[in-house]
DNA sequence: AATGAATGAGCTTTCATTCAT
DNA sequence: AATGAATGAAAGCTCATTCAT
């Protein structure tokens, strides 16, 4: 469900009025919607980032596979590597907006963390694009996302909601008292995120397909289960 | 403790006997040792690679940091794709080397198990090259992997190992039946992986130093005890 | 003190009445002074060009430090060579105000050749600008200026000057009758004007500051005794 | 004279050995000489940034006119900046060996000095590339000359060679004893580098050929008696 | 077993300029 | 009188690779 919400908003284009360029004719009409142009290219270039990573992406074919020219990446972004900030900081940007929109105050807190989890399973699962991406940057030493102007905002929501989960679990008597928000998230993140950013070596040393729907099923439960009493008090 | 070998494995080039090129004038003697000359080449790719990936590493720059020339790197390795395919096959060698030599078949399951999760924390923390290795890889779909020779026996140990634990286990009545060995071995990977290989973007989204000694003990104990908990019977 | 008119001709740009547009919101208001416009972009440009030479300059850089837009010096200017050439016209014509200002008449001969040879001196020394820009134009073979409309008035002023000033020289029996009078403003111009063009060169091949203040004087001083010494009858 | 040896030495690129490639049938065989290759771009190169300026000048035009290909300016040089700093500091070099080799200290002050000036006028007057890039690099403020590693030797020659001339002038009751070498220097290098440098310029304004053979041989004789004037006692 | 010299192809980037309004 | 958006063309540069010995 999070995967049809995030599938499409990779692609959210805004769509061009029609009152302004209705009824053209011409395969490639002059772009005259700065926003739209931007869009374009970014959305392409995320899939090109993801796809080869920085230094094997080529703008060239970025260029190619948009609706505009090459030159407007420059114009807009700069230059390659502004482009590939450009694409992090928006991938991090969409997470954390559907991060957001979870409201797990009303749940009790077994079932909050459940949905926590899962949640960051299915997200993970449906952002290949996004995983490779934190992948890549990493093999950069996340330098850029160092240089990135909404670090800061990013962490935000899911440590807070983490944290207010373990509380009231521990006032319930529920979860044990000793464990770290970051931590726990680490352990939450590592068995969603590995999943699909080593699906590839994974799957072929052992044989499995890593993205097949039964695993899949399987290991959404095993990694519930594995938080569920990692975090329980007995 | 496996770090100090793995670390030495690194690195391992024999020093050079003097005897052979003693009092040479010339800069750049004759080789005479093949398999030197390829180690050597090896091991500086080895950095290289891992530290720019497949399309960020620069044959010119392996080269200048090598003993030998550039031209070499093609005698022996064919090209950029030959040598990262002979470096990525050495290092799963080399891990696997490691691996074999555990013996936990004397020990009782739970303390084999803790034991090879130990072992795993220990040797992805000491060998962040490998695992930045395999994460590049990954994003090139493992498409070299899946062309090395070895492929086929770089799995053979642990899975056998973990079930042959997982077994004795079953039949002393302490885990659960219901647990795939491959199945634990992505949760044990994946948990001791993603904090060498997501170090940097965990690290500053976080504002926290996951190759800290503090927390790298608290979650050594964490990821131990998330495995231990997930395959005890109740 | 001619540096004095000079620096403020550079600069002259009228200031913007504020009754016009007081109180304005928008970030960039219609212009409504072309004059002003222009002027404002030729001084820009004059800066740009003595800075960077013709090929040098960037004309995204000097839209940017210009009220207007890049748009504005195509409309005003027809392109980057047409502003050049504009620039160029400014510059001499900037320095033949300043020279036709100059009375030598009523001055006797050695005076009034004493004055013109300090005034070219203190011209070429405030005028860096101008200086740069003969060099670079020279650096093109003189092509600009040899389109330049106003290429016959530049002349003009100081060879009369000058050769009223031999002739009277020649009448008192004080100069020698076989200098011709263009020779002697290459003279003149040559000492004045690679004190200050060969700065940069000069200064750094022999360890010296060609702008420093005592230098300065005694090149003053010196250069009006090589040209008196070489027109004297004896 | 010379410029007979100048207008040689720029073009001076050691003949290939014929015992190597002797009878060679193709327009372009593989170059195998290093040196020849790097002189044969630095020729071409001097031409072409003494015409067109740093800017202005084309790495693939540069290429073309050569008989190597555009990689091999970048394998030698580095790029257009190092090419351009390579021309220089050879054209520095090739000026100084043919000023170390005159030889003043024979001749009488008098006449040491006017040959001193001669040389100096008859090199620009043969060197106007050189002449250019000395003005180019003025452009450019002297920041490549700066870099140069041989700078510190550019010097050396000249400035000992007038004191000596002017020390002895003055012992022998001739030369006025207020005069700084340097300043001298600058007075006959001024003279003479005008001519060339502000050739089109004020040739156009002034409707004179500053090439023509007449012309040059007045202003030769003028500049050395300026000097010479300059210098005497009386 | 080894190498210095050389390179074609393609990369990222920059530039002056023009379009549509 | 003025402009934000867009661009073709070409510039400088880098890359993995091969040649000749």
């Amino acid at each position: 469900m999070t995967g049809a919400v995030w599938g499409a908003m990779d692609v959210q284009i805004p769509a061009r009025k029609s009152s302004r360029t209705g009824g053209r004719r011409k395969p490639a009409p002059p772009q005259k919607d700065a926003e739209r142009t931007k869009a374009d290219i970014l959305a392409v270039a995320k899939q090109a980032f993801a796809d080869h990573g920085l230094s094997g992406a080529r703008v060239d074919e970025i260029a190619e596979r948009t609706r505009t020219s090459k030159r407007m990446i420059y114009y807009y972004f700069g230059g390659k590597e502004g482009l590939y900030l450009a694409v992090l900081e928006k991938a991090y940007a969409d997470i954390r907006a559907v991060e957001a929109s979870l409201s797990l105050d009303a749940l009790d807190p077994v079932e909050a963390l459940r949905r926590l989890v899962e949640q960051t399973f299915e997200s993970d699962e449906v952002n290949e694009d996004f995983v490779r991406l934190v992948a890549i940057e990493n093999i950069h030493r996340g330098e850029h996302l160092a240089r990135t102007e909404s670090l800061r905002q990013i962490n935000s929501g899911v440590i807070a909601s983490l944290e207010r989960i373990l509380e009231r679990g521990k006032a319930a008597g529920l979860f044990r008292s000793d464990l770290d928000a970051i931590d726990l998230h680490m352990a939450v993140s590592a068995l969603c995120f590995f999943r699909v950013s080593n699906r590839h070596t994974f799957g072929k040393i052992f044989g499995v397909d890593l993205a097949g729907a039964a695993r899949r099923r399987r290991h959404k439960k095993m990694i519930v289960e594995a938080i569920l009493r990692l975090v329980s008090k007995e």
